[in-house]
DNA sequence: CCACGAGTTGCATACATCTTCAACTCGTGG
DNA sequence: CCACGAGTTGAAGATGTATGCAACTCGTGG
């Protein structure tokens, strides 16, 4: 184990810390979708939508086959599914934080 | 809900995307620490921490509260250490995919 | 009132990431 | 064999993020 836990788990965060790369996981959760299919969901250039989906790839979490004229994509495994659950759970429970700490108290006491 | 949620779950998970402040909310959930407690276990300069933990207080991730001669810093809900623990959890997991896949696969076909 | 320790803030430099264009690879079909 | 559509790769410019130094704020104690 060479790279200390912390900055593994920093990487990890980093790979999920863009916007298509967010829409590229979610979309490859609900089912597996080619390259162009992705490019009709997603406005990005398809060189973009491509070093993105480079990025999963080299991570590990997802995984891609050719099939006929076309590039499938697919989540490697299930717990990317349960991890952008988790995000969306947790995230919800934060921006309540969030608004309660940027809202002036409306009338509380 | 200006922001499409995507872009929100992005930015949350780039604020997680730095060694530094993942150490620091690892040290939180165990219990708050004066900024020179996390000075004495993270190797960076007092300047550079102050940045990360004015990053993490922007998120509403963490507050600080004034005690003394110095200011502690504290989680600032349960759901934090919720999603440290998921995440521990799940890139525990992935790790096993990300060994699978690094394996040239001992002696297939 | 002054000196200090504890933190923070403001930059300037260095570094990493994103975006886009163009060139290139690979199968498929004519 | 050539033309094409589908994707990928490489490189350059634009942006964004991190780091370290110096200057500054704020309480505390002498």
């Amino acid at each position: 184990m060479g790279v200390p836990l912390y900055q593994a788990k920093a990487e990890f965060f980093k790979t999920l810390g863009h916007p298509a790369r967010i829409r590229i996981l979610e979309l490859l959760c609900e089912r597996d979708h080619a390259v162009h299919e992705l490019l009709d969901q997603i406005a990005v250039e398809p060189s973009s939508l491509s070093q993105q989906l480079a990025v999963l790839r080299r991570t590990s979490m997802v995984v891609s086959r050719r099939e006929g004229g076309e590039v499938l994509y697919s989540v490697s495994a299930p717990e990317v599914r349960d991890l952008l659950l988790a995000a969306r759970r947790i995230l919800t429970e934060l921006i309540h934080v969030y608004d309660e700490s940027a809202t002036p108290a409306p009338a509380s006491t």
